[in-house]
DNA sequence: AATAACTCCAACCGCAGTCAA
DNA sequence: TTTGACTGCGGTTGGAGTTAT
C-alpha cells in the first residue's frame, strides 16, 4: 500500500491554518458536503494535503463543536471511559457529541491523566492549576462575522486583510453579532489568536447543517451524520461521511451510529460504578461525583 | 522588566482498516 | 484474491501563551 499521493511533500503547505484557508474549506464543505476529501485541495486551490483539510474539518470547523471548559461530568465520563476503552479516544469522543476526539485526547494527556495518576498514588486532592487560561481566546474581527454568515465573513475577511488592525477590530462587526451570538464575547485580538475562534464557523455551519438551513450540500447524504447538534448522532469523525456515490463506510465509524447499543451497556456500567450518586450528566448518563476520581 | 520554565493545543506523522476495481 | 486508493485513528511534536523567578 502506497502513501496517499497527499502525504508526498510537493508544494504541501503546512502549519496553522490561516482564516483564508479556514474560509475557503468552509466554503466548499458547505457546497460540497464533508467526504471526499481527496477532491478538497484539488478543487478548492488550497495547498493542503487532504488529510490536513479533513483533519481541520473534523476537528475545529465541524459544527456543534465545542471547546474548553470541560464539565465535571464531561471529566468524569472521560475518565470512565477511559478506563473502559483505554486510549480509543474516538471511541470515547462518540459518548461526547460536541467533544472531537483529538479535543479529548489532548484534555486527557495535559488534566486528566495527572489527575488519576496524582489520585492513584494516594492523595488526590490535587486542584488543577487553571494554568494558562488560554481557553477564551480572543477573536479577530473577521472570525466574529464568520459566526454569522459566510458571505458576510468573507467581506470581513476582505476588509480585515485591507485594513489596518487597529481599523479593522473596530465596531462594524458587532453588526451581525447579537443575532447569532449572544454569549459574551472575549476582547478581540491578534490574529494569532484565531485558531481558538473555530467555535464560531461551527456555530455558524449549525445553520446550514440543520435542517431547514442552508442546504446540507449537494446531496450529499453525508451531511446527515454531521449533524451533531441535532440529536444523539455522535458526529465526530464518524460524520465524516464518505461522498454520496461512496459506499457507507462501515470502517470504524464508532461515531456515525453504533454508539447508542455500546451506549446503553455503557450506561448500566457507569450506573453501577456511580451507586446512584444520580447527577444527571452528559447525555442522561448518571455520573457519579468527580471528586470520586479526584 | 527580562527571561527561563512550564503548560496547552493545533497540527503532523505513520499505521491500520476498508472499499472498489 | 490481490492491489491501490482513501479515510480514520492514536501518538507525538512544535510553537505560542502563561506563570514563576
Amino acid at each position: 500500500m502506497g502513501r496517499p499521493p497527499c502525504c508526498e511533500k510537493t508544494g504541501v503547505k503546512k502549519g496553522p491554518w490561516t482564516p483564508e484557508e479556514d474560509l475557503v474549506l468552509v466554503d466548499y464543505v458547505q457546497n460540497h458536503g464533508p467526504g471526499n476529501w481527496r477532491a478538497v485541495p484539488t478543487n478548492t486551490g488550497l495547498m493542503r494535503c487532504s488529510k490536513s483539510c479533513r483533519l481541520r474539518w473534523t476537528n475545529y470547523l465541524r459544527p456543534g463543536i465545542k471547546r474548553g471548559n470541560f464539565s465535571h461530568q464531561e471529566e468524569n465520563l472521560i475518565v470512565h471511559l477511559q478506563q473502559l476503552l483505554g486510549n480509543r479516544w474516538a471511541a470515547i469522543a462518540s459518548y461526547l457529541p460536541e467533544r472531537t476526539d483529538n479535543d479529548i485526547k489532548n484534555y486527557w494527556n495535559t488534566h486528566l491523566k495527572k489527575k488519576v495518576n496524582k489520585a492513584a498514588a494516594g492523595s488526590g486532592a490535587a486542584e488543577p492549576k487553571s494554568g494558562g487560561g488560554r481557553a477564551a481566546a480572543p477573536k479577530g474581527q473577521w472570525e466574529r462575522r464568520l459566526q454569522t454568515d459566510i458571505h458576510t465573513a468573507r467581506q470581513a475577511l476582505r476588509d480585515a486583510l485591507s485594513l489596518d488592525p487597529a481599523a479593522a477590530a473596530l465596531p462594524p462587526a458587532k453588526l451581525e453579532l447579537e443575532p447569532v451570538m449572544p454569549t459574551p464575547q472575549p476582547p478581540p485580538a491578534s490574529p494569532a489568536a484565531y485558531a481558538s475562534s473555530a467555535e464560531n464557523i461551527a456555530r455558524l455551519l449549525e445553520g446550514w447543517m440543520r435542517p431547514g438551513g442552508k442546504a446540507s450540500s449537494g446531496g450529499s447524504g453525508s451531511s446527515a451524520s454531521a449533524v451533531s447538534g441535532g440529536g444523539a448522532s455522535g458526529s465526530h469523525s464518524g460524520g465524516t461521511a464518505r461522498t454520496p456515490e461512496g459506499s457507507t463506510g462501515t470502517s470504524k465509524a464508532e461515531g456515525v451510529g453504533p454508539a447508542p447499543p455500546a451506549f446503553s451497556m455503557l450506561e448500566s456500567w457507569l450506573l453501577e460504578d456511580s451507586m446512584g450518586h444520580g447527577d444527571a450528566g452528559i447525555m442522561g448518563v448518571p455520573l457519579s461525583d468527580p471528586c470520586d476520581f479526584f
